[in-house]
DNA sequence: TAATATGTTTAGGTCATCCTAAATCCAGAT
DNA sequence: ATCTGGATTTAGGATGACCTAAACATATTA
């Protein structure tokens, strides 16, 4: 079995993280998503997807989009890896706010090596999840991402159990936090305004619970599973 | 007080803590030495040389050497300090073995951000050396390097106290730690051989004591306070 | 069916960091 | 005082990762 020979460079890295995220939600990752998400230019992920194909991380159908292949996979559910495990050592272990660790271990996980990575998984009894509720693959390159719904697409009345939230922003992050809406929360949604208007919900928490509102651009980064009525 | 408005590269880095490291032992730092140290050729530090000297990091006199400015030394010292804290906490609470920390903190330190140096620093107590004997720069860039001797050029009969031991090479370390030579172990050279020949100390350790003998060039990388017959 | 909007690729550059080979400088030995 | 070997710099390149502007492909809509 190989493991994985040679290293690859951060900025590779980044893009398969990339490509994983956006095939997994859904079709071929397209170049434009993939240049948004980076925060660069179209053409420049023109480019970088030529090398990849090359390397045979990635296909790629000229105007149809890019698809990692097994080695590409692996690659980039190496560095999720990292960088989740990252992420729940500097929360649990470090104190780093909810809203901060996303960042840092975004430049930590391509410097980070293996042995760092499996001590401080070690360290934390091989958590299975990160602090924003996405799961954790495992050494051999396994997951399963649990298909979720987001608050945004269900419907008002069923209790919810909160599992997962996008990372990404610091600050939206800290608003979720200060609404009680975090992984393990439990929420049940009032109402939704029409025309993709306010969500209203009301959080259980430690004080007994509160009514919330949330916008639909928020409520489409909180995953939700079903508990039944 | 200008802390680090912007932040350098990583190789930018590097040469700075070279330069600093070379300059501390003596005379400014020449290009050939640098190069050695980074194990890159001359050409490229020459190049290099002229942007940090552009940048006022650096003071160049053409064939005579290099020296740090104020900010130089600064930026210098930052890296040493993220080094030095991030080697403890690899060894102190993360387990790393003696001999591995120094590669794993040497890409590290580029990527840690300064928030993580400090909560790693207050979760040790702020340490004052790393486990080498280096001494940790504080956070606003103080340090007292103690002006030690080698073992190379201690004569024989005194007794000696270990203070710090050159960390660059796993291998070296790993069999110095073997022999019972680190920091703060207790040491009295027996005899010295003639023509650069073997130097035979007695070592204090757990065990009562042994007879060790050790090259030269060994003994150059291991430093020494002088505790007086 | 053709026009248009949108997304993608190519062409041509820039910048940082390294390289080798060739020219140049300097200091110690003759 | 000059020669010469080792150190240094310059010249000229390569690579990776980005950029803008312009050309091109596809899909939708008039």
């Amino acid at each position: 079995m190989f493991t994985h020979a040679f290293a690859l460079s951060g900025p590779v890295e980044d893009y398969l993280k990339t490509i994983y995220e956006l095939e997994r939600v859904g079709d071929p990752a397209s170049t434009n998503d993939i240049a948004v998400r980076l925060a660069i230019s179209p053409a420049s992920v023109s480019g970088m997807v030529r090398r990849l194909a090359d390397q045979g991380l990635i296909t790629h159908e000229p105007y149809r989009g890019v698809r990692l292949t097994g080695a590409g996979r692996q690659a980039a559910l190496r560095t999720l890896r990292r960088h989740r495990i990252l992420e729940c050592y500097l929360t649990e272990v470090l104190g780093y706010p909810w809203d901060r660790v996303h960042a840092e271990a975004e430049r930590l996980e391509h410097a980070a090596s293996e042995e760092l990575i499996e001590r401080m998984a070690a360290a934390l009894g091989d958590p299975v999840q990160d602090p924003h509720g996405a799961p954790i693959p495992t050494r051999d390159g396994k997951v399963e991402e649990a298909t979720l719904r987001s608050l945004a697409e269900v419907a008002p009345g069923e209790r919810l159990r909160v599992r997962r939230v996008e990372d990404e922003e610091a600050e939206r992050l800290r608003y979720l936090a200060e609404l009680g809406i975090r992984p393990g929360a439990l929420v049940r949604i009032l109402d939704k305004a029409p025309f993709e208007g306010p969500i209203t919900l009301w959080v259980d928490d430690a004080a007994g619970g509160a009514t919330r509102a949330v916008g639909v651009g928020l409520a489409r980064q909180v995953f939700v599973e079903l508990l039944g009525d």
